[in-house]
RNA sequence: UGGGGGAUCGUCUAGUGGUAGGACAGCGGACUCUGACUCCGCCGGCGGGGGUUCGAAUCCCUCUCCCCCAGCCA
């Protein structure tokens, strides 16, 4: 239990203040959820948040559901996203429903109407619309403004037993139809909706809205804080609202911050729904979509994701976080705790023409090179070895230092090879490369050979590269020759996995920039973002990994094995690369 | 000139009248049997203009830019 701690931020400070004030026996906060869909990574910032204060307050944050609206929920999200807060590792005190309290908020409502500030309005929606004006032109009183309490009562018991059909009229609070917040000029409080409630059934007829429910069930709850998003800012007024008029066990407060977003990427259910319909994406759990379970099939862990959360702070300013905070933190998490392994993405198959046929040696390799305690594994190594396409180039840039013609490069933990011959096929294609292998350089002797002379202490004479050409790029020139070294398998025992490599869903930092509106956001699909390898060759150590195993392919990134991975048919998913100041190199070269 | 919010290195984020700090990214170097890791260094910011003050990111005025709101969604 490293309870590392969470950053202060000003909704912290806040409940500082008020705890030193005196306001609160205890803090009180919920995690609400609408159960219309799965959870994605921006729910994580709100989940840090809530169930973070409640535990580090020693408080408590029920979970939940925002059930109001029967049209668009599903009892089937509910467990998921159950399944998804506790895989990110936070707890809550109970389980809650918005439906739990219908007959608590249908009291409510009564005793606003009783109150003369509540009344059925008997227009169409569109003649509510039209009434409330616009953004800078007050709204008009609606014709049933004024209808008397007891008429009022009983539509409104009416509403309750089935007695009208959708849309015929609705409950609206009386407040103030000029207000300059659009909220208050008369806001819906309960609609008519004949929809089968996942939860109650066909016990209602009529459902509260959002701002009725949401308020009155903080209240109920006990919630002292009530935290969310930016958007509802222009709802607090109707929240306190409420509050003041009612007879409420508690009084919560509302306090906003901003969400979370990922360039990159989009956290718009709606959006993330049309990839998953329109096949962009397998599914909510394509570990391509910002969902949690997206992230999760990914590989990335809750440590991680939690990690990055905390990284990325509370505040009210509008932010746009760089996709390469989150792979910052994978990496950060995996670095020590994943075991290393040698996989060839994309098989070149290299002989070593003097190692003697039919002969195989076992090379003992640590699972972690900075962690003796991991122990270690055996590879096998034999004439017939695959290496990495990346790693052979036929006319190498500067500053290539793995294998090309003529050229040396040392096969970890193994011995140093020359390419002495490049069999090609019809197009040219290097399609076997042929070396020699030096039996003297074995793992733990110098690199380069030559007898192990006194040599390499003095800086000047040593070197005498046979790693041609490049010599003259550096200032100090005249340095320790610098030799590849590069991954590999043994060809005999290899098993083949199929490995997905991911990228960024978008092209774009903002897919969304200049209107969200139409479709056009899927012109900025990034067309890469998913590459398989189906071809990979894995070390013979890997054949049978545990669902949760994470490693490190050295020289190539983290990988988690897919959910579609069987014993038989092996896949990997890449979780995040590795840092590659090669790929950096190579990518200004091709700039130029 | 409807209302409500927000502006601090490229990106996040500290700072709340007393030397603008950290993280990520970037750049350079050291180390290295992972072009990884680690370590060192560098780069780079208070949206603009006034004012108050011995002293302003912080207080005041003003301007500019950005975001949210016209669901019987949440």
């Amino acid at each position: 239990m490293s309870a590392t701690a969470e950053p202060t931020n000003f909704i912290r400070r806040q409940i500082d203040a008020d705890l030193a004030a005196g306001r609160h026996a205890a803090v009180v906060t919920r995690f609400p959820p609408e159960p219309n869909g799965y959870l994605h990574i921006g729910h994580a910032k709100s989940m840090a948040l809530n169930f973070g204060i409640a535990r580090d307050y020693g408080g408590r944050c029920t979970l939940r559901f925002d059930d109001t609206n029967p049209a668009k929920e599903d009892a089937a999200f509910i467990a998921a996203i159950e399944e998804d807060i506790r895989w990110l590792g936070y707890q809550w005190h109970a389980v809650a429903f918005a439906s739990d309290y219908f007959e608590q908020l249908y009291a409510f409502a009564v005793e606003l109407i009783e109150k003369g500030l509540a009344y059925i309005d008997s227009q169409s929606g569109d003649a509510i619309r039209d009434g409330r004006g616009t953004l800078t032109a007050p709204g008009v009183d609606s014709p049933y403004r004024d209808r008397p309490a007891a008429e009022n009562l009983a539509l409104f018991a009416g509403m309750k037993n089935g007695e009208y059909a959708d849309g015929e009229m609705v409950l609206r609070a009386k407040i103030d139809m000029a207000s300059p917040n659009l909220n208050l000029r008369d806001p819906v409080l309960y609609r008519i909706r004949r929809h089968r409630h996942p939860r109650t059934g066909d016990a209602w007829r009529i459902y509260p809205l959002y701002d009725f429910a949401h308020g009155q069930s903080d209240a109920i709850e006990g919630v002292t804080h009530s935290l969310c998003t930016l958007e509802f800012e222009d709802h607090r007024p109707l929240y306190d609202w409420f509050l003041d008029h009612l007879s409420t066990p508690s009084r919560p407060r509302q306090i906003e911050f901003s969400r979370l977003n990922l360039n990159y990427t989009v956290m718009s259910k709606r959006i993330l729904s049309q990839l998953v319909d329109g096949g962009a994406v397998n599914g909510w759990d394509d570990p391509r979509m910002p969902t949690i379970r997206g992230l999760r099939r990914r590989g990335f862990t809750p440590a991680a994701l939690r990690n990055f959360i905390s990284s990325v702070g509370i505040t009210r300013k509008h932010n746009h976080i760089e996709m390469g905070q989150l792979e910052n933190c994978a990496r950060e998490d995996l670095e020590p705790a994943a075991p290393r392994a040698f996989a060839v993405l994309e098989p070149l198959k290299l002989i070593i023409d003097n190692y003697p046929a039919g002969e195989t040696e076992f090379i003992d390799a640590p699972n972690h090179p900075a962690d003796a305690g991991m122990g270690m594994r055996r590879v096998t190594l034999s004439r017939t070895l695959y290496i990495e396409r990346d790693d052979y180039m036929d006319e190498p840039p500067a500053k290539f230092f793995r294998l090309a013609p003529g050229r040396e490069v040392r096969l970890r933990y193994a011995f140093v090879v020359k390419c002495v011959e490049v069999v090609r096929d019809a197009d040219g294609r290097a399609v076997e490369l042929h070396c020699e292998y030096d039996p003297d350089t074995r793992h733990g002797r110098m690199p380069g050979g030559d007898g192990g002379d006194g040599g390499d202490g003095g800086g000047a004479g040593d070197g005498a590269g046979d790693c041609a050409g490049d010599g003259g790029d550096g200032a100090a020139a005249g340095r320790k020759r610098k030799i590849g070294i590069i991954h590999w398998v043994n060809a005999a025992d290899a098993v083949r996995a199929e490995v997905r490599l991911y990228d960024r869903l978008f092209s774009r930092p903002d897919p969304l920039a200049g209107g969200d509106g139409g479709g056009d956001f899927r012109q900025h699909l990034n067309p890469n973002s998913l590459v398989v390898r189906e071809n990979a060759r894995l070390e013979a150590s890997l054949a049978a990994p545990l669902p949760d195993a994470r490693y490190q392919f050295e020289r190539l990134g983290y990988f988690h094995p897919d959910i579609d991975s069987a014993p038989d048919q092996l896949v990997f998913n890449r979780i995040v690369t590795l840092r590659d100041s090669w790929a950096k190199i190579d990518r200004q070269r091709a700039a130029r």
